[in-house]
Order: structure tokens, then sequence, then C-alpha cells
DNA sequence: CGACAAAGCGAACGGGCGTTAGTTCGCGTT
DNA sequence: AACGCGAACTAACGCCCGTTCGCTTTGTCG
């Protein structure tokens, strides 16, 4: 009752040389996002790493331990990376331009297992659950904290914090839910994109998205004809 | 191997009256969306019927046709709804204004079923995937075709219409995730918000939504603070 | 009232799951 | 040379899953 399991794990080596710990966090973000925390089994992960299921409890105290450390790992790294970003940043505006930055590039260069962080929450157990919450309305109250103070500023219209926040929030899970590597969009598109949308919505005038102008964006020269919408949040298998 | 089977179902009544294939599907869309389809045992689907595991299948010819009957069902709905409420409309802008209200109303009101089939597509055999991607495609095509009239007409401003459209469709899949009835905000002020910001997203230009003028709009008297953002997707168990 | 089919019961099946336990192996340290 | 230890292996555990099947109960209709 009284465990006090440390989640974080060894370091040290396999008997082929790579970190064994890392590799299973590694294969389980994999198939945890293409089937699902539930589908996935843990012969499978063994699998993955060329180990025995057996083994696999020689770094992890459980599988719901596994993803929870996945889940609040990610979420860790968010705050710390945005935490950093904003530190020198005083504007309202520019610390929101900023944040949003943070959000997408967050989001595209870890979208499983943001993805992951997304859709498993009912897989954790009441206390792992709580945990993660908890950390997601942590992240969610330094967007809103920027928003307040934006709007006392008096350079933000913003009717509820809470309400647009959450809407802010949601376009990154959107982005990672069809964001891959060498796809069409270029991470910076993206990323400016919906800066120039989110400041918009929030009432502050920026020039229009004409050949993206707006802070010496650079579109990319192809056609932008469409989104690669088959490969949207998980068909596989 | 030449089974033909009709996942449509007997309207017979159970011994107490009520029918018991709708049961059944009532009981495994509640459970489908609190627990996921994974998780989700068919006693317990059983039990929430009063019935035994094996009387199951008097009904239905497995736990993935369920699944399967359930996701092609309500878009099915979806798109018998659109046509009927298109029909009578010939201006892009109405003909987008009830489309979008359409989304939205169907996305509150089946909120549950909804959110299943955006989130189980990975659970369905490759045969019955590819017929539910078939649907939802053929649903975002009305969207897409609305918006390409329009742009023809010379009312919309579209880049692009496929990501315009899918923007649309994902406004959906995030309603269904929050909406509660009873909770803060008032089906028709949520249409109408969307409203708004879509065509404004799509360059027309449309009255600011002050206290709701935009069509006559009535918004709730009481302070708009925040919304039960609690009860997100799905904390439960 | 008796026949018949629909629908429920309840036990069983084969299989796969997460987890545990005992053992072996190869190193770096003493 | 002996030891300790981390990390791998193998085998097994108890459990629960989706599905099947033979039997019984029930409601309906001629």
């Amino acid at each position: 009752m009284t465990r006090e399991e440390t989640t974080r794990v060894s370091n040290a080596k396999t008997r082929n040389g790579t970190k064994t710990a890392e590799s299973i966090r590694t294969a389980a973000v994999n198939l945890f996002f293409e089937h699902g925390y539930e589908a996935t089994t843990l012969r499978e992960i063994a699998a993955g790493v060329n180990i025995q299921v057996g083994s696999l409890y020689n770094h992890i105290p459980s599988k719901e331990d596994l993803l929870f450390s996945i889940m609040s790992g990610v979420i860790e790294d968010l705050i710390l990376e945005l935490d950093e970003r904003l530190k020198p940043l005083k504007d309202p505006i520019e610390r929101l331009r900023t944040a949003v930055r943070v959000h997408v590039e967050f989001h595209t260069h870890r979208a499983r297992e943001v993805f992951i962080g997304n859709s498993e929450l009912r897989s954790l157990t009441q206390e792992h659950r709580s945990e993660v919450i908890a950390l997601r309305d942590q992240y969610e109250d330094h967007i809103v904290g920027i928003l307040k103070a934006g709007t006392k500023a008096g350079v933000f219209q913003v009717d509820d914090p809470k309400l647009s926040a959450y809407a802010i929030v949601t376009i990154g899970t959107q982005v990672a839910g069809w964001y891959h590597e060498g796809g069409r969009y270029r991470l910076p598109q993206i990323a400016e994109h919906y800066i120039s949308f989110i400041l918009r919505g929030l009432g502050v005038d920026v020039a229009p998205t004409r050949n993206g102008a707006t802070t010496g964006v650079q579109r990319r020269r192809t056609k932008p004809n469409s989104l690669k919408l088959a490969s949207r949040p998980v068909p596989l298998r």
C-alpha cells in the first residue's frame, strides 16, 4: 500500500548495446498509437524489443504504469518547453504568439505521444488519471494566464478566457491527428497559419494571410492543393 | 464464407415488453462511449439488458458487427438528415448555414455515437472500416460541394475546399466531446456561434457576435462564465 | 389446446491476457 | 577466484474473453 514506484527507470545497457528501457518506451508508443492501449499486448511490445514478456518486468512495474509514464511524461515535457520559451517575453501578443508556436511545434514533433495522451485517459487508474488531468489543467492555466494578462492590458478581446484556451488547445489535438513529417504542410507554415487564425479570433488586427507575409513566413512554392486526409487519425493495420 | 449477414435486426418484443435488439444497441453505445470498445465486455452489455451473454447472439452476429452497425448507422443518419434539410435550399450561404446547423445539432443530439464513430475506427475489420470511411468521405463531399458552389458564385473565398471542409467537420467532433444536455450552453447558441465563426472564416461579412444579434439568436441571460471543462472527453469510471 | 418459432438460459470451449517465480548468464567489483 | 547484481529466459498461474450449443421457456396463432 505504501509502494513508492519510481516510474522512471534504470539506464543500464542491454546485451546488444541499446538501452532497453528506452526501446520499450518507443515500442509501446508506436503500438499504443497504432492499435490503442487496450488492444496492445505486452507480448507485442516485448517482440518489438526482441525480448521475452517476463523480461519487461525488469523495467516496468506494470502495463498501466507504462502508459502512465508515457502520458505524464509528454505533458511534463510540454510544460517545461513552454515555460522556457516564455521566460524572456513580456509583451502579451508576443507571449501568445510564442505559446501557439510551441504548442503546434510540440504537437507535430511528438504527435504519437500526444495522440495517446488525448485518447487513453480512460485506461488509467483513478490516481494516475487525476495526476494527468492535473498536469493538463496546469498547462491550460498557462494559456489562460496569457489571455487574461492580454485582456487586462487591452490588447485581447476575450469573452471567456477558459473557453478560448480550450479552443487553442484543441487545435493541437487536431494537428497531432494528421501531421506527419514529409507531408504536404511544413511545420512553420502550420504554426504561422494558426497563430494568425487565433490572434484574429482574439480580436487582434493581423495582416491577412496573403503569401504568408504576416511575419515573413515562407510558404511552400508548390500548389497547396489538399491535405492528405486519408491518413487522419488511425487507419493502419 | 458466403455469409449474408443483415446487421439489421428483428423487431420482436422481449419478455418485459421493450425491444431487446434496441436495448442492446443503446447499452453498447453507452458502454463503448464510457470505457471504449476494446475494454467493453459482452457480459457487461448483457448485464445492461438483463440477459445472459449467449442470448446476445440471438440479435447480433458478433461484437465487431455490433460496433460496425453503430458506426455506419450514425453516419447514414447524418447524411440522410443533411440531404433532407438541404433539399429546398439554393443560395450557397443559406445552404452552408443550414449544413453547419444540422452538423452541430446532430453532433450534440447523438454525441455518444458520434464520439464512438470518431475514435473506434481501428477496431473494425478491413472491410467494415473501408465502408465507414467511404460513408464519411461521402459526407465530406457534401460539404465540399457547397463550398465549391459558393466559391464559383463568388460569395466564399476558399483556398482549399477540402481543407476547409475538414476544419468544419472537426468542430463537430469537438462539440460531441464536451456537450451534454442541461449544460451551460444551449444548442441553438452553439450552432449560431459556429455558423458565424465559420462564415467569417470563409470571408463572408457577418455582423459581429454582439449579444447574439446575428440572426436573432437568444443568448442565455446567465453570465457565460466558463464551460464545464471537467467532463470533456471521458473521465468517468 | 397444441404446434412452432423466437428468444433466453447456462455451461462449456479454446485461446490469450497480465503477471509471477525460479533459474541462468555475463559483467564489474572485491 | 568468488561474489553480487542486473537482465534475460522459460514456464506456469489464474482469469476472463468472444463464441458455440443443446436445452428450456415463452408468446402467438390456427
